[in-house]
DNA sequence: AGCGGGGATACCCCCGAGGTATCGGGAGCC
DNA sequence: GGCTCCCGATACCTCGGGGGTATCCCCGCT
């Protein structure tokens, strides 16, 4: 199979037509009906179900489209990594990828750590938005995150766990419930005129609920010091914290695990150290 | 990147000849120079230096065919799952693949527990040469694994503890060294008539060294009783062993222990399955 | 019945993958 | 040094198939 048919594939599933697809894929909708219908062939499968409306995929059609994205998105890692290899020879920097505005203070302190290492090479850290450091280091954008257990799907990486933490309920200061000694996630999400606040997932939607929509964290913290809501956070969050805001630990809250993770089958010396230098804090 | 590119590129850097690569792929010399060169261009990056010996990888060749493996395959394992998936629309089978001779009773527990419950799918179990049960997880010829760390390679699955067991010497039992109540791995590598047996590697190639060349249990067994060898083996191999065999204790070898293993993006209900009736035993 | 949206077919073109023949150049070898 | 292998690279040709346009066919809706 080539990732030309692939591509066309995982295109026509997502658009579950073949008219959209073929636009996205700036191409005509015939070629792309008969590339399909050849995958088809080749497989000697039903890929799909032609409805009046569209294409439906089937059983067989589901599990090509699981297999075929991780096998696309390891070709593109295969061709970002050899490009970045390219660029700097010999010394190309390592990418390293977290959550914008976590882990600030573990971070600079596994950099400082590695910097001072011999033979360190240089470490490029790009931040972006939650949830995408796995996408990131799956497709070759990255070669180490940082991660968050049980946040970010860690399955298919080699991980170190760095830090662990109890999470803590922000609210008010005024608040009423602000005086409690520790409250369950449950009671937490109780509170009435408090909602916990609706983070987006990985292709920007919000999901259905009560609670505002919000982004980052200055942005969350602000609306509760209004007494607009209140969010569940990992403990090192209170080093952010100013005034007008109290914390009640939680005592049913998952536990936060802080990760580094890396593609298994990396051989990168900058990686080795990196995982070397975090393993040593 | 198309997935033909990258084989004709691995065949190169395996063969480090052109004309071989060729041979191996079935296609003439001359397409294939031009396609590596034409792949050194798009990617802007020299993967090989032309000797007059043949074709040597630079760093950047290293890095592109070490990503590229596990790319293709991924692409391998996406056409193999859904060809499987098309065969037997619905039910298809699970493919679980296991060291030849290993871990029967956990097996038969595993598949009598799997098979009672509702809804089990059939499982197909397919017995491999150590050490292929990781390469057929990841093309796609097998959908679960039975692995042993520290020997199989366990990076880029998803896994579950199965069971923890020490190493033993297993040696003739008229030896003198047979009566020793422990001994370290050093002292059972030192015995002089009594070397440990090489086991084949990944390719079929043995490693150098003074023991016998062996491929399964068996053999090494009755060479054992023989006299002449000796061999550490994980605990539950007590429960093979006749007459004429010895066991020593062995105070600083690594613990085995049994996973199962499976593709971190599995989706497949069989797998699943599986995988509780495992963590259940 | 008429129409509109969606995929499939018919037919054409042309790019590029693959083949054969040949070249160029480095390493050994008398 | 010149001869000869043994490489990979170039030149040149062929042809299949991927992609385009025009059009068809089917089904659901009004």
């Amino acid at each position: 199979m080539e990732t030309r048919e692939l591509r066309y594939f995982v295109a026509v599933a997502e658009e579950a037509h073949v008219g959209r697809a073929a636009e996205r894929l700036g191409m005509a909708q015939p070629p792309l009906s008969r590339a399909i219908a050849q995958l088809e062939r080749r497989l000697g499968a039903d890929l799909f179900v032609r409805t009046p409306r569209g294409m439906a995929l089937t059983g067989v059609g589901r599990t090509l489209l699981d297999e075929g994205r991780a096998a696309l998105a390891a070709v593109e890692a295969a061709e970002r990594r050899t490009r970045r290899a390219a660029e700097a020879p010999g010394r190309a920097p390592v990418v390293l990828t977290a959550k914008a505005g976590a882990s600030s203070e573990l971070m600079a302190k596994l950099l400082d750590a590695y910097a001072a290492e011999p033979g360190a090479v240089a470490v490029d850290v790009v931040l972006s938005p939650p949830g995408h450091q796995a996408l990131m280091l799956r497709d070759g954008r990255a070669d180490v995150a940082i991660l968050h257990r049980p946040f970010d799907d860690v399955s298919g990486f080699d991980v170190d766990e760095l830090a662990t933490e109890e999470q803590v309920l922000i609210l008010p200061s005024g608040h009423p419930a602000s005086t409690s000694r520790s409250m369950t996630v449950a009671e937490a999400g109780a509170i009435p005129d408090l909602p916990l606040p609706r983070w987006p997932s990985l292709d920007g939607s919000y999901p259905d609920g009560p609670g505002p929509e919000l982004r980052d964290l200055t942005q969350v913290l602000q609306l509760v010091r209004l007494g607009r809501a209140s969010v569940v956070l990992p403990e090192s969050a209170r080093a952010n914290l100013r005034d007008g805001l109290a914390v009640v630990p939680l005592t049913d809250a998952p536990r936060v695990t802080t990760l580094i993770a890396w593609p298994p089958h990396s051989t990168s010396a900058g990686v080795a150290g990196l995982v070397r230098a975090a393993g040593a804090l």
